[in-house]
Formats: structure tokens, C-alpha cells, sequence
DNA sequence: TCGCTTGCCGAAACCGGTTTCGGAAACAAC
DNA sequence: GTTGTTTCCGAAACCGGTTTCGGCAAGCGA
């Protein structure tokens, strides 16, 4: 102990924790038998296996993670590396997201190690640390990338992980995603079912994976439906309220201006909401919103916005149970998953009130008388 | 190994770690020599402890915490319960917060281990597990009540701990703490200043000791300033932008109406804003709002919320430091810190348009009306 | 010169597990 | 009755550290 440092808070009045040794004395057996048959080694017998975990059971003893990690170089811990800005720290789900991940490993009585970073270099820093100190047997990578540095990194290191979402080069890689594509196709189809005939779109952040798929997913959704793709009234790009604003009024500025928006994100679709009632419209009825995400701000929103929602909790549980069966050693062909998003169905869609011709004259007598 | 489970990912390929071994052959010294050398032992020569150091910093060696753990009992990781409900998961500051914490753990190379639980009792259950799997070295605890069952276990079983707030009984507390008092006393100041005579109150969540403090710090400001403090425009408790809606309608429905709000959050102040907006009433003008939190859709709410922000960050970065030092030893007196929020001037206060008596005459014309 | 500290380090035990290895006992085959 | 095979368990090494203990050599005082 050093010298003069100051005692170290012990906790010893807690009781004394049951270790291997106490089992195996009072089961009349050797540690290493007890260890064996509690860990399914084949040359320990049924009858003994028994006896050792029902003892187990009764003295309630249950292995120190870190002192099996001494030597199996495991920790049951699953690591996830949150990337947070400045002030980009808006995140509705995270808690949600957090709860499914801790419930599920906590299930499998594993744990979560959680480390943040401002940039994506220092995400791949931190995971390596963890990484060299062992703190993490796995990740989760929240927000994967088309092209991901990160999943480069791991399957360099040949660590385990597993993605929130899917990514360009899938070789190697276990996810769980919700289709966002088939909701955008969902999203166009109910909208022409509607009556609309001009649908736009506002995309997702750049470089994002789910951007690349809800666009896709938005395109061939109009042409199944026999719609034209038109540049103009898509914007590759919106994530916040600002940007969907400054869309939005883009969007509607144009000669053939749109009478639904299909939007990647809700912040962008509360953007359109401020660009359409400062056009004079009403959203609902003289343009359609459809978005994507489901945060709480929508529902309070007038109109109520009608999104897909994800269950950022269950994806937390999933992606917890494919990691822990990643790190178990199961391929990362067989832990792919995916889901839908739900759609709530709210009151920013629904049949035109006009046509885009009709749209396009409104708009120019009002700006004019403006 | 298992007979019939599949290989576990292991992670190889990774460099091989620098062990302590490695470390003492290079040196020619014992690996107890080399231990006691980082460690700050007194009986190692300066000149061999330097040495020491100088290599392992030559071939990159840092001890494995979990290594470390088997012997001191302690694995260098802050431990968290959040606890998170069905749906009240709206947290704006929670990834910030997470953002300070882990920031400060790392630059001392602790880690964080989270975890989740839906209810008080089961964050109890969840907490003595990870004690007792020596998950954690010690909890910084998040929305501290009055009176804390959490530091009830924690106290028992000497554990350490720090907490995010203050409590009932301080004693063997350490903690760090906006004083949430002090603002609420300061926004009633500036509002008696402004000219207001008619304060009225919106408290926060009951049981959080976070709403003791405010409340009394109203109350006293109050008194300070010379003016009555009046139940009838004081809500105990409002924390949901319904809950502050209701509270508003009720305050403003009185005999004599406040003139000016103080609210403990902001999302009572937001539900104000929709009270004073159906009584036909303008925010700032008629009526004046000042909250405390500052979360991002005061900013871009109409008109601009004027609140007291807190920097989680810079919380969760003292909260972190603070356990640390708790968990090496230093006496929970030694480790209590508070700091002030910062008020944001916006525009949702401003000196009264007119009395109390003057806009109970304004309301009741405009309800009679309706 | 002798004994007694003191400074400094090596050796070894130890923490709580896992894993390898070898061998006794039971069983089967010849 | 031998001689293999299995079955099943104990013993011991091992993981990567920490901590205790003992002892050598240098320094000191008498």
C-alpha cells in the first residue's frame, strides 16, 4: 500500500462473496472439477454436474467476470462507443435505445461499457484502448456509414461487433436494422393511393448508411407506382428542423412544386411544417408529410406528423443478443436481422387538396401579395 | 473448451499484449519489483523506479485493470442506474451528461459501466448486482430524492458514492450540485425588478430533493424581496408541458393572477406558454417566464425561453472526478461541490404590460367571452 | 571490528478462476 | 485373467497482476 495515500473505500462490510474454493469444499471436490462441470466440460458426469450446480444455486455463487478474464481473456462486456459533438447532442432515443441494450445483456448477466468521443478519430482511438485493456469483449456501432472506418478497425482487430444499422460491405458483419427503405416505399405508395401525383423527399444526414436505403427505397417505390424521379423536388439532405425548412421552401418554390414529402427524419419533416405555414399552407391538406423516426415532438406537433416509428429499445434487446451470440462465436452470417418500422398514422397525410399546377399558382399569388 | 460450441471470436490477431513479465525481463528485475515500482511502493530506489517507468512507457505497458481487480478487489470502472420508465425516456441532457462522465473516467483511465432499470426497486437490484459481481467501484447517483433509498443501500454497504444533487441527510455524501436555489432567487429578483409584484411558482418533481431546494429558494427570494407568498399561484409540481399547461390555467383562472412565472423546468414553462396563449395572452408581455433547465426547444420556442441552463457536461466531467477521489480514499466532506446555472436572457420576460387586477379583468372579459 | 539499521530487491504466495494432464477405477473385449 | 478403453476426477500449471516476507549489502554508530 502506499505510503501515505488515504485508505481506499473497501466495502468490506458487505458479506464475504462465495468463491469456487467455498463450493468445491463443500462439495467435496476439486476446484478445477467444479469449474469443469459448471462450464459443460464433456468428462465431468451428469450426476456430479448436478450436484455442483445445485450447490451453485443454494450458496449462491456465480463466477467474478473478471477473474474468468484473467484467463479466457473475456469480461462479458459489450461496448459501445457514442460519437457526441458539440451540440449535436439531440437524441431522443439514446435512453430508450440504452434501456434495450442493458436489459438484454444484463439478461445474459453481461454488461455495457460505455465511452463517448467528439469525433469519429477519436471513436476509433477509444475503441482501441478499450480494446488493448481489454474493457470490452464486442461492440455496437450506433449510426454506421456507408463506408465505416470503424468496422475497418474491428475487422482488423478481428473483434466482434455488431451494427445498428447496415453499411456497404456487409462481409464480415452482423446487424440488426429496421427497413427504412420499405418504409419510404410504404410512405410514396400511400401517398399516390391518396391521390398525389407530385411526391418529394427529403434525405438523410450524408454519408449515413440508412440515407443511402430510405432514398433508394423512396425511388423505386415511384417507379413501381409509375411516377417520375425528379430531381427537383428532392433534397439529398435535411436533419434538422432548419434544414427542413430551408427544403421545404426550396422544394415548394419550383415550378412544379410537390403535394407530399416523403422526409428521411422527423426534424426534417418539422422544418417543412414551418416552411409550408409560412407559404400560407396547411400541412395535412394542402401538403402531405410522411417522415421517419418517430420522436415525441411529432405527436405534439399540429398537425399531429404521421412517421414510422422505431422501437429504439428493441433494438437496443436485439442488438445486445446478436452481439452476445457474435462474441459466442456464432458467423456473422447468421446474425443478420431486420424489422419494420411502424407507421403511426397521424395527421399530416392526406388526399390533395390541390394539384402541384394549383399548388404552384397559390403559391405564386402569395409571394406576390407578399 | 466446450465439445460441440462453435469457436469464440478471439481477437488474435491483435499485437500481443506487453504483460508485466515482458516488462521485468527487459529490466532484468523481478515482476514484484517492477509492480511495486509503478505502484509507488517505498522501498524501491528512485533510480530503479524511474527506470521502470521510463520502459513501460518505452514498450506501451499499462496493467489490465481486470488483472489488477483479481488482487485489489477494484477494476477502475464508475458505475450508473439510470432509471428509465416506460416512456418518460425524453432525457435532452442524458447524452452530454454520459459525455462528461466518460471524458473525465478515461483521462484517468477508468471506464463506465451503465445499466438500466424501469423502477426504483429493481435500479436497487440492479445496483447490489454489480456490487456484488464487482462490476463497479463505486455509482454516481442521477436524481436524487429527498430521501434516497439508493444511499441507504450504498451507506450499508459501504460502497462509494456520489451523487448528482443534493439530499436529505448529507452524512458520508459526497456530491456535485447546480445551486438550483439560487436561480430560483435570482429569477425572482429579476422579475420583482421588472416590476412584478404577483411571482407565481411551478415546482418540480416530487420526492427530488432538486424540487425542495428551488421551492424554498422562491419562497425565500420572496420574502427577501418583500413580497407574499401566496399558494394560490404556487403549483407543487409540474414537470410535463401538460402538467405546466394545467398548472397555468389554474394560476391564471385565480382571483389574482400572477403576472410573472417562475418555473423549476422548463417543460412546465412550455406548458405555460400554452396556457397563456389560449387565455389570448402574450408570453413576455403579458406574462413573464422564467425557467430552468435549458433544453434546446426553449431556444426555439415563441417567444424565446429566458432559463437557467446547466451544463451536464461539465457535470457529468466533476460528478466523475469526484467518485474517483471518493474511491481512493478521500472523506465524502472533503468532496461536495456545487456550481451555478447560467441565465440564459431571452425574450419570454419582460416588465408587467399591467397588473394582477388589470389581467384578472382581461381574463375574465376574455372567457365570458368564449 | 562488530552488531544494528536501513535501503532495496528477489522469491514466493496469493487472488479466483480456467485448462491441461495424468491416472485410478470401472468396464469391455479377448 | 489380461489387456485395452472409457469414464471421471484430482493435481497442478497457468493467467497477470499485487502483496508479503525474508535476506543481502551498504551504511552507521560504538
Amino acid at each position: 500500500m502506499l505510503a501515505d495515500a488515504p485508505e481506499p473505500v473497501r466495502g468490506d462490510a458487505r458479506t464475504v462473496r462465495v468463491t469456487i474454493n467455498h463450493l468445491a469444499d463443500a462439495l467435496g471436490l476439486s476446484k478445477g472439477t467444479v469449474s469443469r462441470a459448471l462450464n459443460g466440460y464433456p468428462d465431468i458426469s451428469e450426476i456430479t454436474r448436478h450436484r455442483v450446480v445445485r450447490m451453485a444455486e443454494r450458496m449462491g455463487y456465480a463466477p467474478l467476470a473478471h477473474a474468468q478474464a484473467i484467463r479466457t481473456g473475456r469480461v462479458r462486456a459489450l461496448g459501445i462507443v457514442l460519437q457526441i459533438g458539440e451540440h449535436d447532442a439531440q437524441r431522443p432515443f439514446l435512453a430508450e435505445f440504452l434501456a434495450g441494450l442493458t436489459a438484454a445483456a444484463s439478461a445474459e448477466s453481461w454488461t455495457l461499457t460505455l465511452a463517448t468521443a467528439p469525433t469519429e478519430a477519436e471513436a476509433l482511438v477509444t475503441m482501441r484502448r478499450l480494446i488493448d485493456e481489454r474493457k470490452t469483449d464486442g461492440f455496437i456501432l450506433p449510426r454506421t456509414k456507408v463506408d465505416d472506418p470503424r468496422i475497418a478497425l474491428l475487422r482488423a482487430l478481428d473483434v466482434p461487433f455488431v451494427l445498428w444499422g447496415r453499411t456497404g460491405d456487409p462481409t464480415g458483419c452482423a446487424w440488426f436494422d429496421i427497413l427504412g427503405e420499405d418504409a419510404m416505399g410504404e410512405a410514396v405508395m400511400r401517398l399516390q393511393d391518396m391521390g398525389h401525383r407530385r411526391i418529394g423527399y427529403l434525405g438523410g444526414g450524408r454519408g449515413f448508411n440508412y440515407s443511402v436505403l430510405r432514398h433508394e427505397g423512396y425511388r423505386s417505390a415511384l417507379e413501381a407506382v409509375g411516377l417520375e424521379y425528379d430531381p427537383e423536388i428532392v433534397c439529398e439532405s435535411a436533419v434538422t428542423v432548419e434544414e427542413g425548412a430551408a427544403a421545404g421552401r426550396r422544394l415548394l418554390a419550383g415550378p412544379r412544386p410537390p403535394t407530399a414529402l416523403v422526409c428521411a427524419t422527423d426534424m426534417a419533416a418539422l422544418g417543412v411544417y414551418r416552411a409550408v405555414a409560412e407559404a400560407g399552407l396547411e400541412v395535412g391538406r394542402d401538403v402531405s408529410v410522411i417522415a421517419y423516426d418517430g420522436i415525441p415532438e411529432g405527436a405534439y406537433a399540429t398537425p399531429q406528423l404521421t412517421t414510422f416509428e422505431v422501437d429504439s429499445r428493441e433494438a437496443g434487446a436485439r442488438l445486445a443478443q446478436l452481439l452476445i451470440r457474435r462474441i459466442r462465436g456464432e458467423a456473422p452470417e447468421d446474425l443478420r436481422e431486420t424489422a419494420h418500422a411502424r407507421l403511426r398514422l397521424r395527421a399530416s397525410d392526406g388526399p390533395p387538396s390541390m394539384t402541384s399546377e394549383e399548388l404552384r399558382e397559390r403559391l405564386s399569388r402569395a409571394t406576390t401579395r407578399v
